[in-house]
DNA sequence: CATAACAATGAATGGTTATTCATTCATTGC
DNA sequence: GCAATGAATGAATAACCATTCATTGTTATG
């Protein structure tokens, strides 16, 4: 009736420290994304993880370290998922580009609960440092890849006129304010319609590339 | 010693309904960029505006109603900002295009505090039926402006291959997207190079209008 | 099987919050 | 001047929140 070492019984009370701490990041996400950050408590988080109250402070501390520890998950599962796509993805440097782009408009992502976070986490960047520090690596880690490809393709091109500084910071803009409408306003807006302004824009600026 | 009707005494302790409400959303305002959204209280509201604790209920009947209006007077700012920019901009269709930029990257839109207020308020737009509504409609106008003149200026172009929906989200994602740059990173970007990178765009997709 | 070690629970605690309202104070009308 | 009116105050209140910890349940060990 119960579980031998190894296995896991579906009643099991107990789990492994990293399981119990990933549920509670993934409550988290849901809650924020249902409540907002101010509406998140406890007992919202551990109800919503179908747990006791005091088991956030058990496996976190406290409150403000779960936030923290939500926020790191989120932003953590870019760099990998960059990695695949690019990986993944045809040899030109405009394949990488859209690889790139299918990255930040699909799953994992790209999910209406964790565009939530983000933003949650974004608006509360200017009053905490914790929050701004990873907010600000996430930001970077983007813009910098976006201007090394960019570059690529403006030598290319040849675009003289282009700076892959401008042209890269443009598109990481359009794609999370794009984001934010479809926070904002997921009736008129969805992650395919985002993806085709963004190619629009490359488009445009790298007719030669992503012209038709 | 104590002024009569019509003036104001610097002393003076009552003041008119308007004032006094306009007063309290101004140091939400500042409460808001200073603490965000969840460390905002009604003693930071009320200490900021160096008035009692009980003045809120009185003139707002709610914090949440304080809270609503504050989001209803930022966004309220916008359409005369835009209108006298529109009045006082150049002739063509371009011109206006820069006077809508223009706005959207100066005081009194844009502004430190102010950014961190419409994040804070973008961020719960999801679990906050009363904020997303606001906040859609502002994005709504913004929209609709911009195609507007982007329409008229593929019609000028002419411009073939150019929708004006597309090409117009995609310049009012990129202008929010630059403003979370600034909240997020304000040493990396400012409001003069967020209109630079808007100004970039606009000369890629519209180079006889917008190229140098 | 017995027991130690560990995970989880949730009632209790102390601190913080929004809201209320009796009181104080400024302004207006007579 | 002198009530009368209404604005402003801030102590008191009740609700809510994060955190603690004694207790209970589960697993591992010998």
């Amino acid at each position: 009736m119960v579980a031998k070492a190894g296995k896991v019984s579906p009643k099991r009370r107990t789990a492994p420290k990293e399981k119990r701490r990933t549920q509670l990041i993934k409550a988290t996400i849901r809650s924020i994304a249902k409540r907002g950050l101010p509406g998140t408590t406890m007992a919202t988080v551990t109800s919503e993880a179908k747990l006791s109250l005091g088991i956030v402070n058990l496996h976190f501390q406290s409150k403000e370290r779960l936030l923290v520890a939500t926020l790191r998950y989120v932003v953590d599962e870019y760099r990998p998922a960059w990695t695949k796509a690019l990986d993944e993805s045809g040899p030109s440097n405009a394949d990488k580009l859209r690889a790139i782009l299918d990255v930040e408009f699909a799953p994992p992502i790209c999910e209406p609960n964790k565009l939530a976070v983000c933003f949650a986490f974004w608006s509360e960047s200017k009053s905490r440092p914790a929050y701004r520090t990873i907010c600000a690596e996430l930001d970077k880690q983007n813009d910098e890849m976006l201007i090394e490809y960019c570059g690529r393709i403006i030598a290319e091109g040849p675009y003289p006129g282009l700076d892959p500084k401008v042209v890269a910071t443009g598109l990481s803009a359009m794609s999370w304010g794009l984001w934010l409408d479809m926070l904002v306003s997921p009736d008129s807006m969805n992650a395919e319609q985002a993806k085709n302004v963004c190619l629009a824009y490359l488009a445009s600026v790298f007719p030669r590339h992503f012209g038709e």
